[in-house]
DNA sequence: AGCTCTTGTATAGCGTTGCTATATCGCCTA
DNA sequence: TAGGCGATATAGCAACGCTATACAAGAGCT
C-alpha cells in the first residue's frame, strides 16, 4: 500500500482543500479512482484507501457502496450542467433543451463507468439519480416551454419522454463508439443523437418549424448528384432492376448508399462532406 | 417452469430429457434463478448448482459470468420474440416495426434483472447481445419498409434510432412502474412508450401519414425522389452482388456519368469520388 | 492392444469483494 | 466529572468470481 500521499484532497472544488471531510474525500476519490479505471469496477478498499479513511467510514456516511456511487453520480451530473453553462437560459426554451440533451450525451460518454454503473442497478423501485437530476432540468426547461405555448403535451409527459429517448442514445452511442475522446461539438454532430432528439422533441412541440435547422435550409438545395441519382432512379425503375449484374448492383449500391446516409439524416452538421450546391435542373 | 427441484433433472428443451448437455442446464438454471430472486444478482454458485455441475464447467463452456448471461439473454429475447408471433409478417413493415417495439419493451419488463443487468455491464466496446439482437430483427423489417419506399433514411439508420429511443423507454418504464405484472396488451396503452416510439417512426418514415397520427404535417418535407433512392438500395441489399469487375464498373460509371451530366449538370462529381473499397459497411 | 490427444467434469483453494460486530476517540451538554 | 453521542479505527466474516490441477472417457492413430 502506498503511504506517499496522504493529502489527498486535492479537490478542485475550491473550499477546503487540506482538510475537507471525509465524506467529500470518499467521494472525490470515488470520482478520481472512476474516472481513472477504465470501465472496470473499484472496490471500496480502493476508495477508502485513497480517501484515508477506513472501510466503516464509508458505511456510516453512506448506506452502501451504491449510496456512495449515487452520490458521486449525482454530484458529477451537476457539476457537469452547471461547467456546461446551464445556467443561462437562452431565449428558446426549445434550444435549451436540445441543448441539455447534448449535454446529457457528452456526459454519458465522458462518464462511462458511472452512466452504465447507474442503469445496471436500476431495479422496480430503484430510479437512478440521473435520471431524478435530469428529468427535473428537462421539466423545468420544458415547463418554461409550456408557459410559452410551445408545447402541445404536458411538460412532465414531455420530459419523459425526451428523457428516455435521451437515455437510450447515450447508451446506443456508449456501445458503440469505440473509446475516443470527443469534445461537446461532435456530440452536436452525431446524426443518431441529433435526429432522435428532434424526433421526439417534435412529437410534443406545437410548432415543429421551431426545430428546423436553419443552417440546413430547405431539401430543394440537394447536390446534383441527387438529381443523378434520381434520373438514373426512374431509368432503372421504367426497367426491370432484377436484371441488374452483380457488379452494377454493387458499386448502385454504394453509391446509393452514401446518397441516402448524406441526404436522408437532416443533419444540419458542419463539415459535411456534402456541397449544398443547387441543381440545376429538375 | 422447468425442471427445478432435482440437481440432475430432466430437460424439456426437445433433445435428449434425461441427459441434457451441462451446458443447456447451465443456461436453464441461471434463467431460472435469474426469473426467482427478484432483482438481486445471482452467483455462480448457485447457478452450479441447481444445474448438477461444478465451477468449472461453468468456465469451460462459458468465458465467464458475464458470457453465461450473454447467452441466458441472447436465448431468453429469441424465445421471447418467436413465442410472440413476430415470425409471421403483416402486410405493413411499418406495423411490424411497432409490434416489435412493443415486444421489446414486454421483454424488458418481464426480464427486469437481464435487461438491466445488460446495460450495467456495457462498455465502450461491448455491445450487449440484445442490442445486436433486436437491431437484427429491425434492420430486416425496416428493409423491407425501405424497400416499399416507405423509409427517409437508411435502414440501418433507421434501426439504431428505433432501437435507441426502445431501449431508453424501456429502462424509464422499468424505473417508473412498479413491480406489477402487465400482459402484452398492457404495453401498447403505455403513453410514454407509444409516443416515442411513434415519433421516432415518424422521423425516418418518408410518410408519416402510415402512422395513426393525422394531425401532425409532415415536418421534414422529403422529397420523394429521396425515398425512392433508398428504396431502391435496400432492394438491391437483399441480393448477393458477386465478384467485382473492373471493365464493368467503368461502363457503368460512365453510364452513370453521362446520366448525371444530362439531368442534373454537376458533372465530374460522381466519378472520382467512389474509392470501391466500402469504409463502414460490414 | 497401446498410445496420445481432446473434451469434459471434479477437487480444492486462492485472492478479493462488500460489509459489519465491536471498540475507541473526541466533542458537546449538564 | 459524568454521560451521551457521533465519527473513526481494529479486525474479521461470509460470500464472491475464478483457477491450478487432476481425473475420466472417448476418438483416432500406429
Amino acid at each position: 500500500m502506498r503511504d506517499a500521499d496522504m493529502g489527498v484532497a486535492d479537490d478542485a472544488q475550491g473550499g477546503d482543500p487540506a482538510k475537507s471531510s471525509p465524506r467529500e474525500r470518499l467521494i472525490s476519490a470515488a470520482t478520481e479512482l472512476l474516472a481513472q479505471s477504465d470501465g472496470k469496477p473499484v472496490s471500496t478498499r480502493q476508495i477508502t484507501d485513497l480517501a484515508g479513511v477506513t472501510a466503516p467510514t464509508l458505511y456510516h456516511h453512506f448506506r452502501d457502496k451504491d449510496g456512495l456511487m449515487e452520490a458521486v453520480v449525482a454530484r458529477g451530473f451537476e457539476e457537469f450542467v452547471q461547467r456546461e453553462g446551464m445556467i443561462e437560459r437562452s431565449a428558446s426554451p426549445i434550444k435549451d433543451v436540445q441543448r441539455l440533451w447534448d449535454i446529457h450525451v457528452h456526459f454519458g460518454l465522458t462518464h462511462v463507468q458511472l452512466y452504465t454503473l447507474m442503469f445496471g442497478n436500476a431495479g422496480p423501485g430503484r430510479r437512478p439519480v440521473l435520471v431524478e437530476e435530469a428529468e427535473h432540468l428537462l421539466e423545468r426547461e420544458l415547463g418554461r416551454a409550456a408557459a410559452a405555448g410551445l408545447l402541445s403535451v404536458a411538460p412532465a409527459q414531455a420530459a419523459r419522454a425526451v428523457l428516455a429517448a435521451n437515455i437510450g442514445v447515450t447508451l446506443m452511442l456508449l456501445a458503440d463508439e469505440p473509446d475516443q475522446p470527443l469534445s461537446a461539438d461532435d456530440i452536436a454532430g452525431l446524426p443518431l443523437s441529433v435526429q432522435t432528439r428532434d424526433a421526439v422533441l417534435r412529437s410534443v412541440v406545437s410548432d415543429p418549424s421551431v426545430l428546423d435547422d436553419p443552417s440546413r435550409g430547405t431539401p430543394s438545395g440537394q447536390p446534383s448528384y441527387v438529381a443523378a441519382a434520381i434520373a438514373l432512379n426512374a431509368t432503372l425503375e421504367s426497367s426491370h432492376p432484377d436484371q441488374l449484374s452483380g457488379t452494377e448492383m454493387r458499386l448502385f449500391l454504394e453509391w446509393l448508399h452514401r446518397l441516402s446516409n448524406a441526404s436522408g439524416g437532416g443533419n444540419g452538421a458542419s463539415g459535411e462532406a456534402l456541397p449544398p450546391s443547387t441543381p440545376g435542373g429538375r
